[in-house]
DNA sequence: TTGATATCATTTGCATACGAATGAATTTGG
DNA sequence: CCAAATTCATTCGTATGCAAATGATATCAA
């Protein structure tokens, strides 16, 4: 009887003490980005993580208006202007206004721009390298299959 | 000959060409964040996930310092601060210093920090649902266990 | 004990990140 | 054709996030 009692009590307890920040999803999401971008400035200093997505995209499709390359890399638009003002800034990439339609902002890699993106690619690879580091080839893979689902 | 060459060539090539930024795991973890902070604010449209973090941890553990709050959030002591700061104003938490060791600054939450955070982690769930909802609950599993490895 | 070290907190500077508001230019629908 | 809606870019405000420098306090070691 008093057993029955107990459990009903436990049973209705809102169970708050179950809660557990460390093993929420979003908690860890949180860190496993931090420790990426940690490793990526390790190896690449003088440019942040959106920066580089910036050129490599740009290095990717060629000249496009500062939204559209915003929409490409996940960027809404106020950031993408921060971003791009500074690699405009320095000579990374250059800005021209479009001819037709006169809202948009066309984008360009400078030569300087074309050289740095090529010369990291290489250690692009070897970030994405480290980062999954942790994990074997097959755990790597399924990872990067789920990681994508819920992107 | 001309064949041999021409896998010559190939071979040599530096393969820039393959570099997918889409595929590269940092960019695909800032997406899948950015995601979860999307799901976050459309359920707890008042409380950012490291304010929801620092009241969840304090709720966890009772009063500590600032830093070592921090370090249980993975947060750097400037950053903290800033979060700490916020919550105060909004009568979430109050600080005092630490009698003994007077570097110190003691967190605790304030009795409307303590119901604040009792209400929301029904929410909480909820959006660790929501943010793994695209994966089957094995699939699931397997990423929180391989994502744990990579933070 | 005291001088070197280490720890805690703060401040500054820079770089995302996003909501909301604004203005200019374009497109659409009636 | 023209008013309404949409798109592109900018600006402002707020909130992480981190490196580096600083000041106050505590601890350690010679």
């Amino acid at each position: 009887m008093s057993g029955g009692e107990l459990k009903l009590v436990e049973a209705e307890e809102p169970d708050d003490h179950d809660y557990r920040l460390q093993e929420q999803v979003g908690f860890i999401l949180r860190k496993a980005h931090q420790r990426h971008v940690s490793i990526f400035a390790s190896q690449i200093g003088d440019l942040t993580p959106p920066q580089f997505a910036a050129l490599a995209k740009l290095h990717d499709v060629g000249e496009t208006s500062q939204n559209q390359l915003g929409t490409l890399i996940a960027m809404d638009a106020a950031t993408v202007k921060g971003v791009i003002d500074r690699l405009k800034a320095r000579g990374l990439v250059d800005l021209t206004k479009h001819e037709v339609d006169k809202r948009r902002l066309l984008v360009n890699l400078t030569p300087e721009g074309r050289e740095a993106i090529e010369r990291l690619i290489p250690l692009a690879r070897a970030i994405t390298q480290e980062t999954l580091a942790p994990l074997t080839a097959k755990e790597a893979a399924t990872f990067m299959r789920l990681l994508a689902k819920l992107a």
